[in-house]
DNA sequence: GCAAGGTC
């Protein structure tokens, strides 16, 4: 590159914290001059000036700024407004780059600087979203200076060996990047805004949402990253809904001396099967001399957290304070601006080597709280220094949030702002320290062959424990033991317990859910939280835990009846992945965004099909709203014909506030003109078929569907009819069972559809009542019905575990697996019993034996104090030699039971040496 | 009035 005259370069960074960083870095060297300010335009993106030299060229640089997105896309003017045309059009409808109203300032900075140079230098960040904005600032500097020579800068840290770097090794900047985020816009709005006015047009006027005094204005939004996150929260509440309440059974030992309690887990966790547990059990107690087999010293380490990336810093916030993850970022957000904390909005969890870490522990040791540790970890003889561990996420852009300036709490601070500031600190200093160590010891006993194990953990090292308040790491004590030590237990007990449903996700768990399938960016997760706590799909309790809302459950059960995953993660994950694509260039933009939306144009006209999926969905939880019949006037009603009667307005098909359908004239009330339809109709959607004999067309056909016990048995369900008059089934259909035009009370003889409830007691209890919406059957509601489970909401049911020769339990006597088998005798037949696989072992036993007679002793049974018989027994097979009438069990509250075989009842022996086994 | 993504 020649000397000479100096060239001019207009530098922009994305933010104003960048730009100054940068210049700062740049200028620091004295041939630049010094650093000199001046302001721009915006209030916010000021402009600095220094000298600087690249490979040998004398540059005059200007270094401003933009705050993220220059421009925002939208549709054009004509298709801004709701009812200006069907949401299915908005999959072609042009759209435009512009830049808005609040960022037109800074497009004039740019422009004015861009005349006066030669050269642009892109600092944007180093992501795809970055290269998009530089994309943005390309085209507003090149229509003002149309000769400008660009360049990019990538840098990936605020560190000045790598700023110098970036400018002395510029590249040009990456199209296919900026295409991948243009693709996502385009999608992202395109789904959005069509799914959006569609379910909003369609349900807000038709049903009594009261989340608002005015609920005319909710708006029920579609999102391809609300939608999936609401999803998440629906899922949950319908697995805690459907879980059925298991019982188990587990064996518990523990062995009291002077030197301490050892509480021995047996190895087989919990056995779900009585008979099994309690023949165990039974052995143990017969043959209950423990034998030491295994005694394990280990050290063990806890190691500290990775550095802090914003999901963590939102998800720990969550859990040590409570605090929402929008609040944190809000907090964070502060701390940023004054300087206290690094950028808050990150993906990376490891920092550079070329970071000087321990400059940032050196501003932490005045501190009155945490300075001493941080002056230990200074100290090279306390050893407690340890290069932090990453976590492998690296977002090329910002380093892991740390503490930027000292603080020990500042005047305006809330007590969340020093909460969140001590986080930050704390985790910091717990990345630089080395994990703490502890001595755990394991002793493994055998008891009658079955195996039990307690541990026991000392703490050897706290190391950063001692500054990480948040973490904590039990010690427990256990009595020293020795390999072939024999003992007593104090007390061998069978406890019972119940399975439990998972808990509702907390926002910990949510943005987990969100970070695993890609939902949204470490900028937005916590945007798309709130949103569904704006939208009223959701609520968060003082747990921050999350249910989902009537309106939330409604919309989420609607799309799944109609088939769709549209609230699972999967078309994000698809979109992201054809981001990849586009950015790599193995697919094309053009390719991408025409197949992304021809499918879910696909989609939006199958779902506008099906809308009576989601009416149905939504009159589970609410009622059916008087409003509906002056707003439907709102919705985008499908046109069938042109108005024979005025032959000026469209005739559109309508659904009546009833439930009913009908098709109008767009004129009334100037023209009258009403063709009814039989009230037998359930669904129906004008088709693009033209009828061929009726005129003056056209006269588009209209897909019906009956309810199947409103019409005679030899009529069909679906019909594709025409309402010009040359529909004879129609018009049969008219006379039996009456058009639509009343009430549909005051029509005898016809099934009720879905008439709404008219009371919010009725409304509560909807779900019990009227015809499952899945099956149509009466006696069980919805979210109960058994043609339901294989689609996932009911995660198990009793009759699926329950089958014909179904491996179950092991054999109590020679440990094959039992199977489930039912009777075929005379006297037996339908009765289920286990039997065991092994042919050389018969054992057997009654289904209903184990339920009705197994159970003698509910909750806690143990044995007594009383002294257990070793003598020979008169029992065969498996272990021999025992006897159970020597022994009592007591219950939980110390009553005494008596033991009985389940096999036979008879309480003169336990089932493993019962005669009548096998039988 | 709608999305999600930047950012103040």
């Amino acid at each position: 590159m020649a000397g000479g005259r100096p060239i001019r370069a207009l530098n922009v960074a994305e933010k104003p914290s960048v730009a100054k960083a940068v210049s700062g870095i740049l200028s620091k060297n004295p041939s630049s001059g010094g650093l000199r300010v001046r302001d721009g335009r915006s209030r916010y993106n000021k402009i600095f000036e220094f000298n600087y030299t690249i490979q040998n060229q004398q540059f005059q640089m200007s270094f401003t700024s933009v705050t993220g997105h220059l421009m925002e896309l939208e549709f054009e003017e004509r298709y801004r407004k709701w009812h200006s045309c069907d949401p299915v059009q908005l999959y072609q409808a042009a759209v435009k780059k512009y830049v808005p109203e609040d960022k037109l300032d800074i497009k004039r900075t740019l422009e004015e600087e861009a005349r006066k140079c030669q050269w642009l230098i892109l600092w944007l960040d180093c992501d795809r979203e970055g290269e998009n904005i530089a994309f943005e600032v390309v085209e507003v500097c090149k229509q003002a200076n149309r000769n400008l020579n660009i360049w990019r800068a990538r840098f990936s840290a605020l560190i000045d060996r790598e700023i110098h770097y970036s400018m002395q090794h510029l590249v040009r900047p990456n199209q296919l990047f900026a295409d991948a985020v243009d693709v996502r816009q385009e999608i992202d709005l395109r789904i959005g805004a069509s799914f959006t006015r569609f379910q909003t047009m369609l349900l807000r006027d038709a049903f009594n949402i009261n989340f608002t005094t005015d609920d005319k204005n909710i708006i029920l939004s579609y999102g391809p990253c609300q939608f999936p996150t609401l999803g998440f929260v629906v899922e949950r509440f319908w697995e805690i809904q459907s879980h059925e309440p298991e019982e188990f059974w587990t064996i518990n030992c523990t062995h009291n001396l002077e030197e301490g309690i050892a509480t021995f887990n047996w190895m087989r966790g919990h056995l779900f099967d009585y008979t099994c547990a309690a023949i165990i059990y039974e052995m143990c107690v017969q043959e209950s001399t423990a034998t030491v087999t295994r005694v394990r010293q280990q050290e063990k380490l806890k190691y500290p957290p990775h550095p802090l990336s914003t999901i963590e810093l939102e998800k720990r916030a969550s859990r040590y304070f409570r605090m929402s993850s929008e609040h944190t970022m809000k907090v964070a957000e502060d701390l940023y601006q004054a300087g206290f904390i690094s950028y808050p909005r990150t993906e990376t969890d490891c920092f550079s080597e070329r970071t000087d870490l321990r400059m940032m522990v050196q501003e932490q040791q005045g501190h009155p709280v945490w300075g001493s540790y941080a002056q230990r970890l200074l100290d090279p003889e306390a050893g407690l220094w340890r290069n932090p561990s990453g976590g492998g996420h690296d977002d090329k852009a910002h380093p892991p949030i740390h503490p930027t300036k000292f603080s020990a709490g500042e005047n305006g601070w809330s007590q969340d702002h020093h909460k969140l500031y001590e986080l930050v600190v704390r985790h910091f200093l717990a990345c630089v320290s080395q994990p703490a160590v502890g001595a755990e010891t394991t002793v493994d006993i055998d008891i009658a062959g079955e195996l039990f194990s307690a541990s026991g953990r000392v703490i050897m090292a706290k190391n950063y424990l001692d500054v990480y308040r948040f973490e904590s790491w039990g010690g427990s004590m256990i009595p020293t033991y020795n390999f072939g030590q024999q003992f007593t237990p104090t007390t061998l007990t069978l406890d019972s317990g119940v399975t439990r449903p998972p808990p509702l996700l907390s926002e910990a768990d949510l943005l987990s859910c969100m970070d695993k399938a890609g939902i949204g960016t470490d900028a937005t997760m916590h945007d798309h939280i709130k949103k569904l706590l704006d939208r009223f799909y959701a609520t968060k309790d003082s747990n921050t835990r999350f249910s989902p809302t009537e309106l939330g459950e409604a919309l989420v059960m609607g799309y799944d009846d109609m088939g769709y995953e549209l609230w699972k993660p999967y078309l994000r994950a698809m979109m992201e992945s054809d981001m990849k694509a586009v950015s790599m260039g193995t697919k094309s933009k053009t390719e991408v965004l025409e197949t992304c939306l021809q499918q879910m144009k696909a989609c939006f006209v199958d779902a506008k099909s099906n809308k009576g999926k989601l009416f149905e969905s939504m009159a589970v939880f609410f009622e059916r709203s008087n409003r509906s019949s002056i707003n439907e006037q709102n919705t985008v009603a499908e046109v069938v014909r042109r108005c024979s009667l005025c032959q000026e307005s469209d005739m559109v098909l309508r659904r009546k506030p009833d439930g009913n359908f009908m098709v109008g004239c767009t004129g009334f009330p100037h023209c009258k003109n009403v063709v009814w339809l039989p009230g037998s109709v359930s669904e129906a959607v004008v088709t693009t078929n033209i009828c061929s004999s009726c005129a003056p067309g056209p006269v588009y056909q209209i897909q019906f569907k009956f309810r199947r016990l409103e019409i005679p048995p030899n009529y069909g369900v679906d019909h594709l009819g025409c309402i010009g008059g040359c529909d004879d089934i129609l018009r049969q259909l008219v006379e039996i069972c009456g058009t639509g035009s009343r009430n549909i009370s005051s029509v005898p003889g016809r099934g009720p559809g879905h008439t709404p409830s008219s009371s919010s007691a009725q409304r509560s209890n909807s779900r019990g009542q009227g015809a499952c919406l899945y099956c149509r059957q009466t006696g069980h509601s919805s979210d109960v019905c058994p043609s339901r489970v294989s689609r996932g909401r009911n995660v198990r049911s009793p009759e699926a575990d329950a089958q014909e020769g179904e491996s179950s339990i092991p054999c109590s006597s020679c440990g094959a697996p039992c199977v489930l088998r039912t009777a075929n005798t005379a006297s037996n037949r339908g009765r289920k019993f286990y039997s065991c696989r092994s042919q050389e072992c018969n054992f057997f036993v009654w289904e209903d034996n184990i339920n009705e007679g197994g159970r003698v002793a509910r909750g806690n049974i143990s044995r007594t104090a009383s002294n257990p018989s070793r003598s020979g027994g008169r029992g065969r097979g498996g272990r021999s030699g025992r006897q159970a009438s020597d022994f009592a069990f007591v219950s939980a509250t110390g009553e005494p039971i008596s033991g009985r075989c389940f096999v036979c009842g008879d309480p003169s022996h336990f089932a493993n040496v019962c005669p009548n086994r096998g039988r």
